[in-house]
DNA sequence: CGTGGCATGTAAACGGTTACATGATTTA
DNA sequence: TAAATCATGTAACCGTTTACATGCCACG
C-alpha cells in the first residue's frame, strides 16, 4: 500500500467508530466527508482486505441491521500507530478541479444565457451543501466526545466555504443578468 | 477523445489568445488556473496532437522567445464550436479531496501540536495563493477585452474562497491555541 | 563549439471509478 | 418461497501524473 489514503480515512473513521464495516464506512465518510472527501466501494473493500493482512485492523463482530449481516472491523494498535503517523504528516494539496470555474472563465465564448444558468447551478448545489453542514451541525450540537472541537472546527470551514461560494453566487447572478440584458439592448438596436 | 476536459482548457485558451504553444499553454493554466485547475505535459501534448487530427485546432506560427522556438497553434471554426457545445453542458462537480480537512477531522487522534501545524500551514498556503490572486487583479485592472467581466467573475470566486478560508484560519489557529494551552494544563495536573 | 536548459514528446504506473457479479437477509 | 434490497467483492477501464527520452536553441 503505498499511497492510498482511502486506508487512513479508514483507519481514522474505525478510530471514533469501532466494529464499522465497509458498507458502513462508506456511509460514513458520504454523510460526514461528502462536502471535502469520497470514496468508493471499489477502494474501501479491498482496502479492507489490505489493511487485515498488514495488521491494522482485525474482523470484528458481525453487526445485524437492516439487510445482509455486516462485517465489523477493528483498529488494531498497530493500525492506531500508523494513523497517527499519517497524522503527523504535512498534508498535500490535491489537484484542484473546479469545472465551473473554469466554464465561467471562457464565459464570453459561450452562447447568452449559458453562465447565467451554470451560476444559478451551482447556488442550488451550494444551498444543498448549506443544508446538509447545517444539518450536520445541530446534529453535532447534541453529543459530546473529546473530538468534537476538532470536528466542529472542520465543520466550520465547509460552512465558510460555503457560505462565501453563495454570497458570491448571488451577487454574480445580479452582475451577469445586467450583462445579458445590456448585451441584449446593444443587440436590438443594432438588429 | 471521451471526456477529455484537457482539450477543451486547451480550446478554451486558444480561443482567448491565439497561437500559442503547449508550453505557453501549461503556463497560462498555472499562472490563471492555479488554484481552480491544473493540467501536465503528458496531458498536453498527447491533446495538441489529437485535436489537430480532429481538425479543431491547427498549427500555426512558430513562436520565437528563450530558448527552443514553440510550435503555436490556433483554433478552427469546428474547434470554436466545439467548445462553446462543451460550454453549454452543465458542469460536474469533481470528487472532492480535501486532505487538510481530512486530518483536522482526525485531529484527536493526532500527536500534540499536529493540527495546529497543520492549519498553520494552510494559512501559509492561502496567503500565497490571496498573493498570486490579488496579483492577477492588478494584473487585469489594466487589460481590456470583452471578455474581462467574465475574468473578474472568475477573479472574484477565487478571492472570496481564499479570504473566507484565510478567516476561519485565523480563528481556528486561536481555538486551537487553546485547546492544546487547556490540555497541558491538564496534563500536568494529572502528572 | 559545446553545454545547459528549454520545449516537445511518450510509456508506464497509479489512484480511482464504473460496471458487473454474487451471496445473504428481509418482507411480502 | 419469490422478490427486493442490502452488503460484499472484483475486474476492466480511464484520466492523470511521473519519469524518462530527445532534439533544439541561446549563450558562454
Amino acid at each position: 500500500m503505498k499511497n492510498s489514503r482511502t486506508a487512513y480515512v479508514i483507519l481514522g473513521m474505525l478510530s471514533i467508530q469501532p466494529n464499522l464495516s465497509g458498507y458502513e464506512i462508506h456511509k460514513a465518510i458520504e454523510d460526514n466527508f461528502g462536502s471535502f472527501w469520497g470514496e468508493s466501494y471499489g477502494q474501501i473493500y479491498p482496502s479492507l482486505k489490505r489493511l487485515v493482512a498488514e495488521g491494522l485492523i482485525e474482523p470484528g463482530k458481525l453487526v445485524s441491521g437492516p439487510g445482509r449481516r455486516r462485517q465489523g472491523y477493528a483498529l488494531t494498535d498497530a493500525g492506531r500507530a500508523s494513523l497517527r503517523e499519517w497524522l503527523a504528516l504535512p498534508f498535500q494539496n490535491d489537484p484542484p478541479r473546479n469545472e465551473f470555474l473554469l466554464k465561467l472563465f471562457f464565459g464570453g465564448e459561450a452562447m447568452p444565457g449559458v453562465s447565467l444558468a451554470h451560476v444559478r447551478e451551482l447556488n442550488e448545489r451550494n444551498r444543498r451543501t448549506l443544508t446538509t453542514l447545517e444539518g450536520i451541525e445541530s446534529m453535532a450540537r447534541g453529543i459530546q466526545s473529546q473530538n468534537k472541537p476538532y470536528w466542529m472546527l472542520t465543520l466550520g470551514l465547509g460552512l465558510a466555504l460555503t457560505r462565501a461560494a453563495l454570497d458570491w453566487g448571488e451577487s454574480a447572478l445580479v452582475e451577469l443578468a445586467a450583462m445579458e440584458a445590456a448585451a441584449v439592448g446593444v443587440d436590438s438596436l443594432r438588429g
